[in-house]
DNA sequence: TAATATTTTTAGAATAATTCTAAATTTGGA
DNA sequence: TCCAAATTTAGAATTATTCTAAAAATATTA
């Protein structure tokens, strides 16, 4: 691995944020100032295609990315916000009504968020 | 529900694709020769608001436009290619395990389909 | 070590998907 | 029919991401 794809890996692994290549960027830059996006990008598909990260695409968003460790995503329905949450492993389940082999899952929830259960009109992005 | 909106509901309906905007597009132009793309993104994007449609977002794709009725989807990690199962239902599970109410849930099955498992090396997209 | 090959990075252009804007048109009541 | 609200059009703008070619860094071999 590169040093950038090092740092890159490193930065998802600490991060509890779901972060995007723009801000995966410019942390980067505070260690490598010269640093480009494109770079970034380059590192992130290819620590996606060796399946050291997890890329998680969010409709009409710019796709996030995160560790790997086995976990689900609430996805709120008003603001857009992601939310980490590990339920019990589906993997067998899966593999044994599917009839085949699989390699992982992706189970994203939506609901409305605490925040926005609170705030009789939702203030968030997704509603105008 | 405006004649375009209930134009592209139909389509959309209909199809046992999963269509990409684009695609609806061109499938509005047989209809409407004058539609302009704007014109499907603000239809798509209102029905999606209402819970008429479904969404669907594949990592660095364009968005896919899909039936409501209750499927999950087998995304083949070679080619790409998106096919729909559909298995037992999880809503249940999810709220008690959730502890929260949920609206929904989306999941994505990663696997190697039957036609990239039989060529020795994947011939799709996705590998280069 | 020098020479060569391979991989990565840079800079910036290119592309693709989607949204925005403002004017024109259509639709649905009072 | 008249007015207000919603929708559509045309095209520009924006955003995310990829591509390209040259330069730089790294690894490999003789």
């Amino acid at each position: 691995m590169t040093k950038y794809g090092r740092k890159i890996y490193e930065i998802i692994n600490q991060s509890s944020a779901h972060l995007t290549a723009e801000q995966i960027f410019q942390e980067m830059q505070k260690f490598y100032p010269q640093i480009v996006l494109a770079s970034v990008y380059n590192n992130l598909n290819k620590l996606w295609q060796e399946g050291l990260i997890r890329k998680i695409s969010l409709e009409g968003e710019a796709d996030r990315y995160d560790k790997t460790i086995k976990h689900d995503h609430l996805v709120c329905r008003c603001c857009g916000q992601l939310a980490d949450i590990t339920l019990s492993d589906l993997t067998e389940k899966l593999r044994a009504e599917c009839r085949t082999e699989i390699l992982a899952y992706d189970l994203k929830i939506y609901y409305i968020c605490p925040k926005c259960q609170q705030e009789k009109n939702c203030q968030g992005k997704k509603e105008k």
